[in-house]
DNA sequence: GTGTAACGCTTACTCGTGTAAGCAGCCATG
DNA sequence: CATGGCTGCTTACACGAGTAAGCGTTACAC
């Protein structure tokens, strides 16, 4: 194009002194408006001018380098298909992340065994470290502790000594679904339990929740139904309801259900009338079906929330790991069960 | 606990070269397995042990300050609520980028004007930026490069010059979907379109595709059917496809198809009688309505091959910019229309 | 015995930035 | 006229790591 050499080399704040023929730390006083050094508006035009003139732009490893902080927040997971509700929330968090100065790093899942993500993750330097997916250990804990990091979270799953946790009790989930259906004066009960492994962390639980409900009302044991994501699985789960007798199912959440309903629809199994059904998530879809799907309805706090109060815990690292609770359920009933 | 007081500042490789008894280029070489220096076998045990005793970990911005490159690859977007088949690729490709070497830093929507996004990424010296929104001006292009960035891509949106594009043409699937209810003889045609903000770079596009076919069909004007996610909108959208005698719907996606698929069904519009419908994404649970719903197949190549492609261009620069198609489509009847 | 090569490690500089401390020049005050 | 303070800028060091070049010791060959 009309540029240089493709410049071999970006501009630093040297070239920028240079141009505008004073000391480097001239420029960096300009540039970031420090109170410390007094210069004269004249300058401080030049400086300016000579820095637009470059292009140049601040080099942010050199300054967390200096600086001895990264702003980084490191999220640590997000490898499982999640729902709408939890990647808004994601997206949320983010942006608020953004709007309190800090960087949002991504880290897939961690190939390595015990300390060794965590030895990974600190590298970066964060300010903290949120992690949403059960690889975090005590002893990973204290290495990020160690190597700098202000504030370390866990997300939705079992706390982890040392950290912060925020959880998203997911046996609620299935406990309030399971009181709804043994209400209904439901008795023979079954819980879906997808096959995906990234849902691993949330099957088990809301399936602990089912079966908690089940034994505090002294109901008969609860069946796992396992269900892969095709019609397929769908058909044998449906065809596995009518052998054991069940007549009330929580169908892990709606689009599972929503596979379920169909298939035991298929089935010739009456919904709500032999089998009740219960999803969860709330998701618009499921008030389009026949019979409108009942199902837990979730709330989690704005991603704005959760970003204060990371910021709040990287400004006062000393205050004791708390645990608090994201989630709030609460069933709606519709026609489905 | 039993560390001691909690590590003011983590240890760095001089802290480990002062405990091993040795200068902190020796500490450089054993770790990183450095050919030039040769180091005697018990010498880097006694390392080895050092570091693993402080529980050191490098720095990565002293790294990769000194080294001159980073290693992260900035992913600019996704901030719309993006279907499951994109969100897949999307995990799909952080985690390839982490088998190449690379890390995944997001950035979500940029508040500023003109360069000034481009400014902040250009802080971070990314080896690549990965742009999904259609946020990035030639300027941008032009500043990335100047300030070190190896590659640049667009992902989805128009090319922009001096990136590399890799286009998913959804006018593509728009004029798939409009072709087929053509040829199915369906002239007054219409294309639902979200008013969801974050789904505006793929709703005009695919009514433009419709618009396309129809016009190459000498078919009618292809009416546009605005829909917000919800019931109420849907009867509205349904209402209108009655008033202007519509007979085949592009429904945006199987989800949208399948609200509105609903609404027309409430409004007592016989699918596919009356009025034929096509979605998109090829999602289970449009298998699951009745009628089943069409829909156009959507194929993203793998992340891992996008990944190796943004490594090649990364390692060579100089390769001219070029526009690839990673997008193809095809329909897929069924009985919806 | 001396030259030379290999070994094993250290010294010293570099990356780009922030900032404390210092240093001229000017004005005012005693 | 000397002292002191203010203004406006510079000098110098630090952050944590990588690495080319250097340097002392030993070993071997001629």
């Amino acid at each position: 194009m009309s540029s240089p050499p493709p410049a071999a080399t970006p501009p630093t704040s040297a070239d920028v002194a240079r141009l505008a023929g004073v000391s480097r730390a001239t420029v960096s006083f300009v540039l970031n408006d420090t109170a410390g050094g007094r210069v004269s508006e004249q300058t401080r035009q030049r400086v300016r001018a000579a820095a637009t003139e470059l292009g140049y732009v601040p080099h942010a490893a050199a300054r967390s380098l200096r600086a001895g902080r990264t702003g980084v927040v490191l999220l640590v997971g997000s490898s499982a298909p999640i729902g709408p509700l939890f990647s808004r929330f994601y997206r949320e968090l983010q942006s608020a992340l953004r709007r309190h100065g800090y960087t949002s790093v991504l880290y897939g899942p961690s190939p390595g065994e015990g300390d060794e993500p965590a030895r990974a993750w600190a590298e970066l330097r964060p300010a903290a470290v949120l992690c949403l997916e059960p690889v975090l250990t005590p002893a990973g804990v204290e290495l990020l502790h160690r190597s700098g990091t202000r504030a370390v979270f866990t997300l939705g799953t079992a706390p982890v000594a040392g950290a912060h946790a925020l959880m998203m009790d997911q046996r609620e989930v299935g406990a309030t679904a399971g009181a709804h259906l043994l209400a209904a004066g439901r008795r023979r009960l079954g819980v879906v339990v997808p096959t995906d492994p990234g849902l691993d962390q949330f099957s088990g639980p809301r399936l602990a929740g089912v079966r908690a409900a089940a034994a505090s009302a002294l109901a008969g044991p609860v069946h796992a139904l396992p269900l892969d994501w095709t019609e397929a699985s769908g058909a044998t789960a449906a065809e596995r309801c009518r052998e054991l007798g069940l007549d009330g199912v929580f169908g892990y959440n709606d689009e599972y259900a929503m596979l379920l309903l169909r298939s035991l629809q298929e089935a010739g199994l009456d919904v709500p009338g032999r089998i009740a059904l219960v999803g969860a998530d709330d998701l618009l879809l499921g008030r389009l079906l026949r019979p409108r799907l009942s199902t837990v309805h979730m709330t989690l706090p704005g991603g704005e929330a959760l970003a204060a109060l990371i910021d709040g815990v990287i400004a006062d690292p000393a205050s004791t790991p708390a645990t608090s609770n994201l989630l709030t359920v609460r069933l709606i009933p519709r026609d489905s069960g």
